[in-house]
DNA sequence: TCCGTGACGGTTGAA
DNA sequence: AATTCAACCGTCACG
């Protein structure tokens, strides 16, 4: 599983069989999209298959969300202590109660919704196996080993959680990485939701140190670490998309927000792009910015208040590497489709001016 | 030419 | 510890 070497596809992207792309290639594919560029132009510059393209843009229109979901696991139980224990109550209440009746009791009286019931057949098998004798104690009344994780509760956004937040310990490797702390009211307590729509919005990621950090990007494989693990360390950042969840932003990732005043400590890092990794994408932010000068979104779900000042993420950044829809037009059209990166292509002499106003003519 | 979609081969992590 | 299973991924090809 040596990730150091991606495979290439069509366009001479690098990807990672199996893996999502990095976030900041998840980032400037929506930023180019919110500059009106399209999906065609976004996938032959980034180098990303449409699909994939199209698949990224759809789910962030429909869930606000750039992040993957959740790889691998298993879905989480439904049959929680507490169903168990309302199902027990229901059948102790009325012995004569049918499976289908508790299902709808649960619903109707909100231990479960229709995301999480457990479905007949199941509750039938909890009353044959856990509560065929009520005379004896519940298992999950009574303390008992057999390790439990995260009840779900009733939201759809806990229907399906994040499996970080299932089992938080010390060697989790979701859990942090490389001193970089999950706050627990982010992984545990709120609990990533496993199912979209994501916590995370764009304007969050856009605030991630991480994007800036290679030693916080780059997992021990060379490879960017799971989305999942970056989600825990994005940072509290103004929305104006408060699409989702945005008050489930862990509290010690407050202190990423200095990267806004930093930028220039982060601008190398260039963080998706280890040495022989993501070439296509990455590369040394600092020689096609303008350091210091902000890269100003100008599309409404991505503008705020320190999007101009900070854009804080080297990769990131180059997404702004264009100052404009046109520029970025220009560019492209301007001879590129050779299989360099984008620093070759996109020297930064193109990128001066940095508060000119896209004009997402986007179209051809 | 653009783009939505499904098949495919792959990774991941809980059970 | 190894296996299974079901979630996810991005690419590719088709329409």
């Amino acid at each position: 599983m040596d990730q150091s070497y991606g495979e290439v596809n069509q366009l001479g992207g690098v990807f990672v069989n199996g893996r999502p792309l990095p976030n900041g290639i998840r980032i400037r594919i929506v930023e180019l999209a919110q500059l009106g560029i399209r999906p065609c132009d976004i996938s032959r510059q980034l180098r990303v298959s449409h699909g994939c393209v199209s698949k990224i843009l759809a789910r962030y229109h429909e869930t606000g969300s750039i992040l993957p979901g959740a790889i691998g696991g298993s879905k989480p139980r439904v049959t929680t202590p507490n169903v168990v224990k309302n199902i027990r109550d229901y059948k102790q209440g009325d012995p004569g109660i049918f499976a289908w009746e508790i299902r709808d009791r649960l619903l109707v009286d909100g231990v479960c919704d229709k995301y999480n019931v457990p479905s007949v057949s199941s509750i039938s098998r909890i009353l044959r196996n856990k509560i065929g004798n009520l005379s004896q104690p519940n298992q999950y009344e009574n303390n008992n080993n057999k390790p439990y994780h995260a009840p779900l509760s009733c939201s759809p956004i806990h229907a399906y959680s994040y499996p970080g937040a299932l089992a938080p310990s010390p060697g989790n490797k979701i859990g942090g990485v490389a001193g970089v702390p999950v706050s627990a009211a982010h992984m545990g307590h709120v609990g990533l939701s496993r199912a979209w729509p994501s916590v995370h919005t764009v304007s969050n990621i856009l605030g991630i140190r991480a994007f800036m950090d290679p030693s916080a990007l780059s997992g021990p494989d060379g490879y960017a670490p799971k989305m999942e693990e970056w989600a825990s360390r994005a940072a509290t950042f103004p929305s104006a998309r408060a699409v989702n969840v945005e008050k489930t932003m862990p509290d010690a990732d407050v202190k990423y927000a200095q990267c806004s005043s930093n930028l220039s400590g982060y601008v190398p890092a260039c963080a998706y792009s280890p040495p022989g990794q993501y070439g296509v994408y990455g590369g040394a932010a600092a020689s096609y910015m303008s350091a210091g000068a902000g890269w100003q979104a100008q599309s409404p779900g991505f503008t705020h208040a320190h999007a101009a000042a900070s854009s804080p993420c080297g990769e990131f950044q180059s997404a702004g590497q264009f100052q404009s829809a046109g520029q970025f037009k220009a560019a492209q059209r301007a001879g590129d489709r050779k299989p360099a990166g984008v620093l070759g292509r996109y020297p930064p002499e193109h990128v001066t001016g940095l508060q000119h106003r896209p004009s997402p003519t986007g179209a051809s």
